[in-house]
DNA sequence: TTATTATGTGAGTATATACTCACATAGTTA
DNA sequence: TAACTATGTGAGTATATACTCACATAATAA
């Protein structure tokens, strides 16, 4: 039986998960990759309202992923961790794995 | 602007995370990682019920995260990418370095 | 055959999430 | 000051998710 202490572990362990397990979350996370952006710049990447990224951003802020800086009218957010797009690295490893096995499938078809 | 070939990977790699990124999902593959577990150990393990966890099992093993094969009356499930765990590590440094920036925080209060 | 055990599934409910719209705030410029 | 721009926030809605319960299925044992 698992203790409390892991048990709240992995609870925080899922918050930070949850908080990038979005198409629009991971298109974020892979843009500021290069450098910091601005809020404006972010939602002309992905292509969607300004509303919904501020969420989406605030999400990943307070999950711990992203810092931010005010310069002037703008708000520019940046990548804490650019070790978040290693495990995109080992889902696209997964992703990779089931296509073979799917290739598989339809060899059998 | 993001393309659709690009839109469509950020979608299947956040089904992934999402199938991982849940507190019994964590402690599922955390288990799992030793080598492959019928479905009553893993609800004992988890502390679940068992119909809530076969429900969680099917979640990771559509996403690919889980394999099984069937032995007498038991399922029994391996973690079919144990890189999966090698996430969980960066998601702890993201956590560790949230706890020294909240202990910098109470400092200064 | 019937009973038992391990697992999966459907219905119903509660909660969480994503999205859009309208509006609020805050810094900037005229 | 007023107008403008970038961003954030609250309300409302639609959808997805997690959970529990009761029941279904499938392998095994008696």
């Amino acid at each position: 039986m698992i203790g409390r202490k892991k048990q709240l572990l992995f609870e925080k362990q899922a918050s930070v998960l949850k908080a990038i397990a979005h198409p629009l979350r991971i298109a974020i996370a892979e843009f500021l990759q290069d450098g910091e952006q601005c809020v404006c710049d972010i939602a002309k990447y992905v292509g969607s309202g300004r509303s919904n990224i501020s969420k989406h951003l605030s999400v990943m802020t307070s999950a711990g992923l992203l810092g931010y800086r005010k310069k002037g009218l703008k708000v520019i957010y940046k990548l804490k961790c650019p070790c978040v797009l290693d495990f995109l690295s080992c889902v696209t490893d997964v992703l990779k794995q089931q296509a073979k096995e799917n290739r598989k499938m339809l060899g059998v078809i």
